[in-house]
RNA sequence: GGGGGAUUUCCCGAGCGGCCAAAGGGGGCAGACUGUAAAUCUGUUGUCACUGACUUCGGUGGUCCGAAUCCACCAUCCCCCA
């Protein structure tokens, strides 16, 4: 095996929550360092879901090469696994190019399963399996399904709280269509060297009132920039039903309750700023628990840094 | 002018003499997350010298061993009759 004489392939992130400004860093380091962005978001994947993802505008899409865009309708099924294979042949592609790939996007999970990899294990699933897990808990409750996992991965049960539905049934998948036991698997994954020499940026606030204002200002900036439109196209032709991913997209589901008459738009919109000022949060706890991440502050405390002087920042790391 | 109903911790709202620092929900804050993640879930939320003490349930003063709960007066709001 060459392994060790090979050379990782570089590559740079930039991540942090969402409206810290992301996607204007990264098409700037794209531009001063010959490269080309690979999107790590769940929710822009999907074409048509524009204005609510905050997508980069065409002009910006214009600018700098972007992968991982506008590939999907917005109907579609996507997972993290999905994403790690995307991923992959969009470095392949751009490296064979002899450009740097560029990361940037605020879905930690996807970022997180790329860099480190793992084997196809943990991927496992099996769409009647669930179907019928889903049925299992209908019938008999929860508990009974987390009793279950117990039975099957102890190690994996005491890991996951058992009112988390959603992560016991997925335990309970990959346990049984892989026939190890899913704490063996994450073991393994965990084990295994990074593949990239990698450079994470996370954009940070020491002031978190500051990326608050920004978040609200953004949803009335989305909501001027025609958002209801959007989203009325979109349920007009059936997404938020038939998908099992996009419906959840912030952006969109704060929404529905005006455009079908049942409640005011100011309401709506409140109830928008507070999804996305939570999710921010929720971003923010995962970034700041990844040894990878480096974080560059976006703010000094008082009042936000300049772009020049957030991009000197980040260039500086390389 | 007369009659009735309200006032609870950041908000909504339960409580109707001890088991009440006070259910539940919302919001806030903190956290988890190993392939559906913009999802899902958890903890916490009067103060402190924190297995205890102290201050809270519009205000003041009573009754009682004991009051958010009962009484009186005052304040504010709502409804009905004038």
């Amino acid at each position: 095996m060459s392994a060790l004489n090979e050379q990782k392939i570089k590559i740079i992130a930039v991540t942090g929550p969402t409206a810290s400004g992301k996607t204007a860093l990264a098409i700037e380091l794209a531009k001063r360092l010959d490269g080309e962005i690979i999107s790590c978001d769940s929710m822009q994947i999907y074409r048509g879901m524009d204005i609510g993802t905050a997508k980069p505008t065409k002009e910006e899409l214009a600018e700098v090469p972007h992968h991982l865009i506008d590939v999907l309708p917005p109907d579609a099924p996507y997972s993290c696994s999905d994403y790690v294979k995307g991923a992959e042949a969009a470095v392949a592609d751009i490296v064979s190019r002899g450009k740097l790939p560029i990361f940037c996007g605020g879905t930690g999970l996807y970022l997180d399963r790329f860099l480190r990899g793992g084997n196809d294990d943990g991927a496992a699933c099996d769409d009647e399996l669930r179907k019928e897990l889903k049925r299992f808990v209908d019938e008999n409750g929860a508990d009974a399904l987390y009793e279950r996992l117990e039975e099957l991965d102890p190690e994996a049960a005491a890991t996951i709280h058992k009112n988390n539905v959603k992560r016991v049934m997925r335990a309970v998948e990959i346990c049984l269509v892989t026939g190890q036991k899913k704490s063996e698997i994450d073991k393994k994954n965990s084990e295994i060297v990074e593949k990239y020499d990698h450079k994470v940026i996370t954009l940070a606030f020491q002031n978190r009132e500051l990326l608050y204002e920004r978040i609200e200002r953004r949803v009335d900036l989305m909501i001027e920039q025609g958002l209801l439109d959007e989203t009325k196209r979109l349920m007009d032709e059936g997404v938020f039903e038939r998908s099992q991913t996009a419906a959840q997209a912030i952006g969109y589901k704060e929404l529905l309750p005006y455009l079908r008459g049942e409640d005011s738009l100011e309401n709506c919109v409140e109830e928008l700023k507070k999804a996305t000022r939570r999710y921010a949060k929720r971003q923010t706890t995962w970034f700041s628990g990844k040894d990878y991440a480096h974080k560059v502050y976006v703010d000094d405390g008082n009042s936000l840094k300049t772009f020049e002087d957030i991009v000197n920042i980040s260039i500086k790391l390389f």
